[in-house]
RNA sequence: GGAGGGAUGGCCGAGUGGCUUAAGGCGGCGGUCUUGAAAACCGUUGGGCGAAAGUUCCGUGGGUUCAAAUCCUACUCCCUCCGCCA
């Protein structure tokens, strides 16, 4: 959410950002509600004031004067007043609100303005492609050769984007989320976090998936709960509603976590595979922050996330994205983009976004202390640190052997119990 | 699922209709004293809106009243006991 002052102040501002992200908004009605509210605070304050100074007066009286006291009915109607006034900004702030939560965030100036996938930047490449002497199965080919992936069942279990994994299948699953949180805690200063992951209404609302994005959600049936759509829902509101000591600050959490999303309107997409499942399971990094260093914590939560790929020993790259590709709470978004060869494409892993103060501002996370002791905002950035499924998807790809085997990567196989390959049996 | 109790400022805790725009204590910060520290003493110490005056907030939402932390009501969360249970 943007700030009522700020956006009341810096109309044309909103409108040139939005036009950026291919958003038209209309604002004069919201102009005019501004100056309302200010008019019924005013008046409504000032009558405030004279019922406190009756009321005091009226305290002072001797009790047997005090049901004659002229004061009394004069103090009926002001009060009533005052209720009308309180009514009707009430119902201007809850206007207001509305209009300031279904608001995007403001890009930040170093992301490339464009209109689609195709306007993003690269940053950087890590690695190489690999070269194979024959032609490399996709990774639901190999999976379900191996008898690790199995789509079939999975789907007669609930449905489609559903799968079973049986084991290494299941194995390295494990095996990827504990060393992305060996990682992340031991060697990157993460604290690991493990949420619920069926959150209310108001969490859902703080970072910015309600009002807006509904459909995308498993509601659960005749509750206000939802089953989260990531870690970075529970993990950003632990601190909702809370001041934060300034010198407390970055706070780093890592959670490992199932996510689960409907994938609305995206039929016919990635229908085969483990690309794209309603379930499925990330390891989430999440940084508290004060405002200064937010960029510097984006850049250093990029890297970690990076590390994972690295470790593996797998080629991706870094894409800036362009302003019409920007998530709605994001100010800024870098994705990590892993090389999977069966597909001779680029796929997301990993998406790293600096939220500024827009998650901030409506879970109400604040901090105070240091120099002017002055309660601010903090900022929040978070990132996948990664995507559990989609590298299971990029080592199976990328290790491939011509048999159908399929070669664990080094640093997995103190968590696959020492096993180096997976093969048929 | 049944029965009962509770929710007040960073923490503890007083407060059952009107100088409570919340007593007192603890903790924090500043100061006096001290070579330094402790103790003692003095002062200070919540959030929102506002340039300020001021206004608002005692779990949340409604209500009663000239006036609500205090009365009524619905809800949420926590605790205790019983039952069931991984």
């Amino acid at each position: 959410m943007l700030g009522l002052k700020f956006v009341s102040e810096n109309l044309e501002l909103i409108k040139e950002k939005l036009a950026l992200r291919k958003m038209k908004v209309d604002l004069g009605a919201f102009f005019a509600m501004v100056e309302e509210r200010k008019a019924l605070l005013q008046e409504s304050e000032s009558l405030k004031y004279e019922k406190n100074q009756a009321s005091a007066k009226i305290a002072k009286l001797p009790p047997n004067q005090r049901s004659q006291s002229p004061l009394i009915a004069d103090m009926r109607k002001v009060s009533e007043k005052i209720k009308g006034l309180d009514a009707r900004l009430s119902d201007v702030d809850a206007d207001l609100k509305d209009v300031l939560m279904t608001l995007p965030n403001l890009p930040h100036s170093s992301v490339p303005a464009g209109d689609g996938e195709q306007d993003n930047v690269v940053v950087r490449t890590w690695g190489e492609k690999p070269e194979f002497g024959f032609t490399p199965k996709q990774h639901f080919e190999l999976g379900e050769e191996l008898g690790i992936l199995d789509f079939e069942r999975g789907a007669k279990i609930t449905g489609a984007r559903f799968t079973l994994q049986c084991g290494l299948g299941a194995r390295m699953e494990r095996a990827l989320i504990n060393l992305m949180l060996d990682v992340h805690t031991t060697e990157h200063g993460y604290t690991e976090v493990l949420p619920p992951f069926i959150v209310n209404d108001t969490t859902m609302t703080g970072t910015g998936q309600l009002p807006k994005f509904e459909d995308d959600l498993f509601k659960l049936e005749g509750l206000n709960y939802y089953l989260i759509p990531t870690a970075e829902v529970p993990v950003t509101n632990i601190y909702a509603g809370e001041i934060l000591p300034a010198e407390e600050l970055p706070k780093y959490f890592a959670a490992y976590t199932p996510c689960f999303r409907k994938e609305a309107g995206s039929y016919g997409k990635d229908v085969r595979g483990l690309i794209r499942q309603h379930q499925f399971n990330k390891v989430e990094l999440v940084k508290f922050c004060a405002q200064e260093d937010s960029y510097d914590e984006l850049e250093k939560l990029l890297r970690n996330a990076e590390t994972i790929l690295q470790m593996l020993g797998i080629h991706y790259r870094v894409v800036n994205l362009c302003t019409a590709d920007l998530g709605f709470s994001a100010a800024k978004t870098y994705d990590i983009e892993v090389w999977l060869p069966g597909q001779n494409a680029y796929r997301e892993i990993s998406s790293c976004s600096n939220f500024e103060d827009f998650q901030a501002r409506r879970a109400n996370i604040r901090c105070k202390g240091k120099g002017d002791n002055k309660t601010r905002l903090v900022h929040t950035i978070n990132g996948s640190g990664l995507a559990v499924g989609r590298t299971l998807v990029a080592i199976l790809e990328n290790f491939q052997l011509e048999d159908g085997s399929v070669i664990i990567p080094d640093v997995l196989r103190k968590y696959t119990g020492g096993v180096e390959k997976i093969a048929l049996t």
